[in-house]
DNA sequence: CTGAAAGCGCTTACAG
DNA sequence: CTGAAAGCGCTTACAG
């Protein structure tokens, strides 16, 4: 009778899920007893323990995350908003991330916000609902430290990507070491000779291209030069924008011999424009771009350029969230710089007299 | 005293959550009040409703999804499991996975399953356990369709990217129709005057290959024209395979006007032999690729080829699961096909006589 | 070593 | 229109 009940539900719905309960009644044990068996708990003789999770597979049960995060109060989530997965800089940190916390016993529910204020809130709230152990907010804008105080202000939160601005941003933070990526960028291009630069696409609102821009003036500085600086008064570092901008350098008869790009992207601008002035890359200028994004390495780009070491920040952001989750620490904020790496591919040349 | 206790958790955890009893105490109302003021439940006064929805504005209340879902057996997330997030064409269909199922009230789960079957397992698993909705599967290896039926027997599926076998295998699909893929490319080639053309990288054992092998050869066919097929025995198609298998296509001195390659990616390895060759595509050479993936848009690549229309496939991979899920339907099983779209850019040229 | 009981935060018949 | 009660599937002190 009951029997029959029951087959009635499981076709009209899919099929009921195999409880703990079930398993205690054909194991002849209570339903502590199992769920000790299954925690791992050692309280238990090891005997029942094999026969309990033997039937557990045999019955193909699967613990219930929604009813043991409930009252663990723990999910073992992670929440990962992006302004877009499509973006290559992204995809790359969010495998990282995904890949990582996995081994640390994490999960991650990935978002994205496409770059927008209101949607980032709602995904906050979103994520919050569902009861996320943390978030990684990946995103360079300049008002992220903001969002997160704003919208998750009692949770375990990481910025990946701007540095928190210095003091007064109550919020963990990761990212390149943006300062040393500008000096790098500057002694590889000194070494190759070049001693006439510009600088593509400085985009004065950017925290991360300030910082770009000073380590790269300030070792030019030492050699008394200074680097011809193009500002991008766009709103992001497109290749439409890294195109325009060249084009119009281009059409001054640019004197340079090498272009550092605050980006790949505008850098990856910057060769189409090239290629439409006949100017030849390496041969009649150096090219050297940063982010090393996956474009960065194709075949007719090889574009050499700074590299952000996606898989680094991807590690630091998870470790630094889960210390946090797992210490229950809120009064401290650490914020870890990566250090940035110089690639070598074909589009910068030494200049030869 | 009570209270005492209750900072002194405050404290040591995160702030506690408020709940739905903490607004029932401050309205003066019951939980289930509360409950039915939230679940837009209409059986009861509009007074009432307004005032609880104030209430919890003002205390900041989220509704816990994990108890709620508990209870109405139904998450609203579903699982997405890709090989990676970073082959940008999994990436765009996350993306386009993620909108589309928002738009729908759903939320979702991405999982990168690195291509492993182990781990594809262990992500159903995974994704069992937290007891999503559905699961959609973006992968285009042949074993797909059994893995969808082993690992999930008894929840909604949808396999995106690969044809389920015509007949016997027990799965929803979706995938553009490569067939008609086929056709295109070869139409494109012949109207532009190309008689001797190679297909690049067919690789035997995927049925995508097959069916656009055969679309394409179908349609030379009727000008009584067969093209050259150059089997690529790698198992993924790589640019590296692309690169080598090209490279001995024009060691031997490459007799074709067109490449028509199996991917975008092989396409991608072919233009760098050709440079190597210093062959100019596409004034010696035509080639045109197929999926369409974002790098074949970017400048110095501008590869012609077949669009696979990610955004259309991930909205009818969510249209058909949530129809699954909403309907309780099991025993019938959708397959999608999705129109091919030509793209022209600037890797085809027409032979001039 | 094992079980009965309480409870995580909700929802939903069932009464009124 | 509203409340008391049962229950979703688990875990974890508390007893024994």
């Amino acid at each position: 009778m009951e029997r029959s009940v029951r087959s009635r539900k499981e076709a009209a719905s899919h099929m009921r899920h195999v409880t703990i309960k079930d398993i205690a009644r054909i194991a002849g044990v209570s339903t502590s007893t199992v769920s000790r068996a299954l925690s791992g708990s050692k309280e238990l003789s090891e005997a029942t323990r094999e026969r309990i999770v033997k039937i557990c597979n045999e019955q193909g049960y699967r613990v219930n995350a929604l009813a043991r995060s409930l009252i663990r109060s723990r999910t073992n989530v992670i929440g990962l908003i992006v302004p877009e997965v499509t973006n290559p800089f992204y995809a790359e940190v969010s495998l990282g991330i995904e890949t990582h916390a996995r081994q640390l016993g994490y999960n991650v529910m990935l978002c994205n916000s496409q770059q927008d204020t209101k949607t980032t809130e709602e995904l906050f709230g979103f994520l919050t609902s569902h009861q996320v152990d943390g978030i990684i907010l990946a995103n360079s804008h300049s008002d992220a430290p903001r969002w997160i105080q704003q919208f998750a202000p009692h949770l375990p939160t990481v910025l990946l990507g701007t540095p928190a601005s210095l003091s007064g941003d109550e919020v963990n933070s990761v990212c390149v070491d943006n300062l040393a990526g500008g000096r790098l960028a500057a002694e590889y291009l000194l070494s190759l000779g070049h001693r006439s630069i510009a600088y593509l696409g400085h985009r004065s609102g950017s925290l991360t291209h300030q910082l770009r821009l000073r380590g790269f003036m300030e070792v030019l500085g030492k050699e008394g030069l200074t680097p011809t600086v193009i500002e991008n008064t766009a709103d992001s570092s497109s290749i439409g924008a890294g195109y325009e901008l060249s084009r119009k350098l281009f059409n001054e008869g640019c004197p340079h011999t090498a272009i550092f790009a605050a980006t790949d992207s505008l850098a990856l601008g910057a060769m189409q424009a090239a290629d439409e002035f006949g100017i030849s890359i390496p041969d009649d200028l150096s090219l050297l771009g940063f982010d090393n994004i996956i474009y960065s390495s194709l075949p007719k780009i090889t574009l050499s350029t700074i590299d952000q070491r996606k898989s680094l920040l991807a590690e630091a952001a998870v470790d630094i969230l889960t210390q946090i989750i797992e210490s229950d620490e809120r009064d401290e904020f650490t914020h870890r710089m990566i250090r940035p790496a110089l690639i070598r591919r074909s589009s910068c040349a030494s200049i030869v007299d």
